[in-house]
DNA sequence: TTAATATTTTAGACAAGACTAAAAATTATT
DNA sequence: AATAATTTTTAGTCTTGTCTAAAATATTAA
C-alpha cells in the first residue's frame, strides 16, 4: 500500500518516463511536483525500498515493472474519473483535473471496475489521453489531430489539445462534444480550413480549430 | 480548509453529539476514533483555534455552529456517496461504508451538487439514515414519540423531550435508556397508557411518559 | 472529608514528509 | 587536465499527528 505522497511521486515519474525513456533526474521530478530536489532524494529512497523504482546515487530513477503497474493504475483511475465527471456530472473539460487529482487516490478495486462498466469501458479521457487497462497496458490506438484526417475520412472526437474554457465553449456552441462522429467533406488548400459533417449538419472549421481537436479514426 | 484528521474528528464529535446532547468527553472521542485521549486533547486544541469546537479543560467538547455545519457537510457527502455506490455501481449496502469513508473527504462543491442531482436528490442513505441538506439541516422525520407507536410496533429509544433530572431518574429506575429496544404490547384506550416490553420485561407506562420519549422505528 | 479510582492533560519522543544550507559528485568550459 | 558551473546528496531542522508515561484534576467510596 502506498501513501498519497508516494502515489504522486510514482505518477510523476511515470509521466516523465513516457516522454524521455532515460532515467529521470531528481531535478525533473522536483520541478514536476513543485518540490525540492532534496525532498525527492528522500522519497526515492523510500520508493526504492518498496521495490517500485531502481535507484543509484547520482544516476537518475527508473520505474520497476511493479512501479509501472502501480503508476498506470493511478493514471487509469484519474482518467476514468475524468470521464465520469464530464459524461455523468456535466463538468466541462477544463474543470475535471483538480477533482480527479483527489479521486485517483481512492482505494477500491470494485469501485473502479464498476465505474469503468458504468461509463461503457471508455478508451480515452476527455483530453484524448488513453486509459490504461486493468493490467496497466495502454491502448495503442493513437489519438490524431482532426487536421490530419483526409477528405472523406471520419472519426470520433476524443479530446482537445488546448483546453482553455474559451475554446471549450466555442466547441459547445458548434455542437462538437466528446463521442461525436465527424466526417471531413472538404479540405481547402489556401487556408487549410475544413468543411465537416457532424450530426448530419455541415460546418466550416478553421485550421486552428482542426489543430486542437483530437480524433480517433473510425 | 480542514485536514483529513480534522474532518474525522469533527465527524466523530458530530455523531457523538446527536445521541448525548452533553459535552463530549475526550475519552468518548478517543474510543470512537480508536486513538488515545492525549491525541484527542492535542487535536481539540487545534479545532478550538479554528473555531469549530468550544473547549474548556476537563469540561468536554461541543461543536460550534460552524463546526456543526462543517461536520454535517462531511456526513452529507458520505451518505450521498453511499447512495451512489449502491444505486449506480451495484455495491451491496454493507460494502459501501469503507469506500464512502474515503470519498467523503473529496473537496468540490460542484461534484457533490451534481452527484446529488444525478441521484435524484435522495433524502436517506442505504442504511436509512437521513442525508443533511446543503446547509447542514437534517430531516428529522424519523424521530417519533413513543406514544405514536401502534400495538405490536417496536423501536429504539433515541432521546427525550423533557430532560428534567426527575424524568431521567425515573427512566433510569425503569431501565429505559438510550438505545434500548421497546415493543408496544398493548394500548389502553381509557387512559392512553401503554404496556411495553423492554429487555424481555413487561412494563406499564403512562401517557405522560410516552409523550416525552423519542423513538426511532425499527 | 479523606482516600482510592478514574479521567484528562502535560511533557517528551517519534515517524513522515518537507525545507535550507552546505558538501559531494558530475558535467561543462577553458 | 584543471577549473568553473551545475546537479545531487547529506545533515540538520520544522510541522503534523501520533504515542507513552507521568502529573493534574475530578469523581466515587469509605
Amino acid at each position: 500500500m502506498f501513501t498519497l505522497s508516494e502515489e504522486n511521486y510514482l505518477k510523476a515519474i511515470y509521466h516523465l518516463e513516457t516522454d524521455s525513456k532515460k532515467g529521470i533526474s531528481t531535478n525533473a521530478i522536483a520541478k514536476s511536483l513543485a518540490t525540492k530536489a532534496s525532498s525527492v532524494t528522500d522519497m526515492i529512497k523510500k520508493l526504492s525500498d518498496k521495490k517500485v523504482v531502481f535507484y543509484k546515487k547520482y544516476q537518475g530513477v527508473t520505474l520497476t515493472e511493479l512501479g509501472k503497474k502501480t503508476a498506470a493504475n493511478i493514471v487509469r483511475k484519474h482518467r476514468l474519473w475524468e470521464v465520469f465527471l464530464v459524461s455523468k456530472l456535466n463538468f466541462s473539460w477544463d474543470e475535471v483535473h483538480e477533482v480527479a487529482e483527489q479521486l485517483e487516490h481512492i482505494k477500491s478495486a470494485k469501485l473502479i471496475n464498476q465505474l469503468d462498466a458504468l461509463l461503457g469501458f471508455p478508451t480515452h479521457d476527455p483530453h484524448g489521453d488513453p486509459i490504461p487497462d486493468k493490467d496497466g497496458n495502454l491502448n495503442k490506438i493513437d489519438k490524431i489531430l482532426l487536421s490530419t484526417l483526409l477528405k472523406n475520412e471520419s472519426g470520433i472526437c476524443i479530446g482537445v489539445d488546448d483546453s482553455s474554457s474559451e475554446f471549450l465553449q466555442f466547441l459547445d456552441k458548434k455542437g462538437i462534444t466528446l463521442g461525436k462522429q465527424i466526417t471531413v467533406l472538404e479540405k481547402e488548400d489556401f487556408d487549410d480550413s475544413l468543411s465537416i459533417e457532424i450530426d448530419g449538419k455541415k460546418l466550416s472549421i478553421s485550421n486552428k480549430i482542426a489543430n486542437n481537436l483530437y480524433i480517433k479514426k473510425s
